[in-house]
DNA sequence: GCAAACTTCTGGTCTATACCAATCAGCCAG
DNA sequence: CTGGCTGATTGGTATAGACCAGAAGTTTGC
C-alpha cells in the first residue's frame, strides 16, 4: 500500500484503541508519548487523530485530551417522545441543564412558524447530556399564547410532555430541517469543544391539529452522538 | 478579540469569497498566493480553509483546488419522488453514471431486509451529479425475485419508477437510518475528493404494502451539498 | 491537425520546532 | 479536611521549509 503514513498511522491507532480500550478508561494517551510510539511529529499524528474524530470513533473536550466515543445515540426526531425517555430506553443515563429563560423574539422561528418577524418568544435554552457528556444544546421558541407562564414553571423537564399534560396540546405537524455544520464559537463553548468542530443541525416547526403554531426548536448535536432513525409506512 | 489567528483569517476569507465570487467563478486562488496575501503559512492557510469547508461554504475537488460551495439540495428521504425530478425543480441539472452492475450477496442489506445472509441481490452502484458536481455514490441492493432481468435492462433511470411501472412494486413502508461519517477511500476516490472527507451516510432498507422486502440502498452523500427537510403531519 | 511528451503549477503530506493557555496533580496553609 | 496556590503537563496554534504526485497547460513530433 503506498498510501500516506497518516492513514497508516490511522488505521494503527483504531487497533490499538480497540485493544486498550478498557485498561485506558476511554481516555487516550498524551499526544506526545504517542508521536513518539509511532516515530512522527504530534502535526501528523493530530492528522490521524482527527481522521478517527470525523469517524466518529474518539472526541475531545476541552484541553483535557481525545477521549474514546460511546456509541452513538438513535435518535428518530419525527416522534415526540422526550429526550430522557429515550436515552433511557437505550440504557444511557440523560441529564438536562437549563442555560436560560427569556423572554424574546426570533426571527427565524417566526419565519419557520408563519408569524411576523416581531413575535415575542418564551424563549428555552437548555444543555442535554448521555452519560455525562454533553451532547447537544437547544433552543426552544414557544408561542405564549399556547403555553402562558412556561417560564415561571419550566424547571428542565421534558417540554412536550409539558405542553400535553398542562395546556392539552398535541402536537401533529411538523416540519423538519437537518443540516450538517460547524459548531458556531457559542455552541462549541457551552459544548466543552474547539470551535468549529463538526455537528448537525436540526430545526423543527411544530404545529398543533388545527395548524396552530407551538413551538420552534433548534438543536446542535455532535456529530458522533447519534444516528437519526426513522421508520414510516404507507406510501408517499 | 483574543481569538486564534486561523479564526480571525476564517472571517477575512469568508467576506474576501463573498466579494470575489463572481469574479472568481467558482474557483478560489491558490493557497500559496493566499498564503502570502496573509502573511501567513500554508498550514495555517488550510486550517482556516478546512473551517470554511465544515460550514459547507467551500470544498475541494482532487488536487485542483478549492471550489466555492453551491447552495445545499433539498432533499426528503421519506419521499419517493426520483433524484432527477427532485434536482430538476430545484433548477438544477442532474445527472447518473452507473459504475457497477453485478450480482452479489451482501450480508449489512440482507439484515437490514431480515432475509438470510447468503442471500444474492442484484448490485447497482452510480454516482450522481448535480450542476456536473459529484455529490454522492450509492449502492442499491435489490431482492432478484421482485425485478427478475433488472441488470440486463437498468441504464441509469430512475430505479423506483422502473419498479412501479415494470413490476408493479408500490414501495410502502421504509426504514431510513442516518449517520454522519468521514468518507471512506472508495467512496472518496469515487467522489474525486480526498480520504476521510466529512460525509453524510444514508441507508434505508425498502418494503411494499405485504411488508416484502424490495430494495436495500446505502447513499454517501457529500455533507455539505444537502439539506434534509422532512414534512409530517399525524401525531406520532 | 492531432496525439504524445514535457514542464509547471498546485494541493497533499511530512519534519522539526516553538510558544501559549488551559488543565491537572500535588503541595501548602489555614 | 478544605481551599487556594503552584508548577508540570498537555492540547492548540503557529512558523519555515521540503518533497511528491496529480492536474493542467504547453510544446514537440509525427
Amino acid at each position: 500500500m503506498s498510501d500516506a503514513y497518516y492513514l497508516q498511522l490511522t488505521e494503527q491507532l483504531r487497533t490499538l484503541i480497540d485493544q486498550n480500550a478498557a485498561q485506558w478508561k476511554g481516555k487516550l494517551p498524551a499526544e506526545r508519548p504517542l508521536a513518539e510510539r509511532f516515530a512522527t511529529t504530534r502535526v501528523t499524528l493530530r492528522q490521524a487523530l482527527s481522521q478517527l474524530e470525523g469517524e466518529g470513533l474518539i472526541h475531545r473536550s476541552n484541553r483535557r485530551g481525545w477521549f474514546i466515543s460511546p456509541a452513538r445515540l438513535i435518535y428518530d426526531p419525527t416522534r415526540d417522545a422526550g429526550f430522557n425517555d429515550y436515552v433511557r430506553a437505550q440504557g444511557r443515563q440523560p441529564r438536562t441543564a437549563v442555560l436560560k429563560l427569556e423572554s424574546r423574539v426570533h426571527p427565524p422561528a417566526a419565519r419557520a412558524l408563519g408569524l411576523p418577524d416581531d413575535q415575542p418568544f418564551q424563549h428555552i435554552r437548555r444543555r442535554r447530556y448521555v452519560d455525562d457528556r454533553a451532547v447537544l444544546v437547544e433552543s426552544l421558541w414557544v408561542v405564549p399564547e399556547r403555553a402562558p407562564e412556561l417560564l415561571d414553571i419550566y424547571a428542565g423537564q421534558s417540554l412536550w410532555g409539558l405542553l400535553r399534560e398542562r395546556w392539552g396540546h398535541y402536537l401533529a405537524n411538523r416540519s423538519i430541517r437537518m443540516v450538517s455544520e460547524a459548531l458556531s464559537p457559542l455552541d462549541a463553548e457551552e459544548l466543552s469543544v474547539a470551535p468549529g468542530t463538526a455537528g448537525l443541525n436540526i430545526n423543527r416547526a411544530i404545529f398543533d391539529d388545527q395548524q396552530r403554531p407551538i413551538e420552534y426548536d433548534e438543536e446542535h448535536w455532535l456529530h458522533d452522538s447519534l444516528c437519526i432513525s426513522v421508520e414510516l409506512s404507507g406510501q408517499r
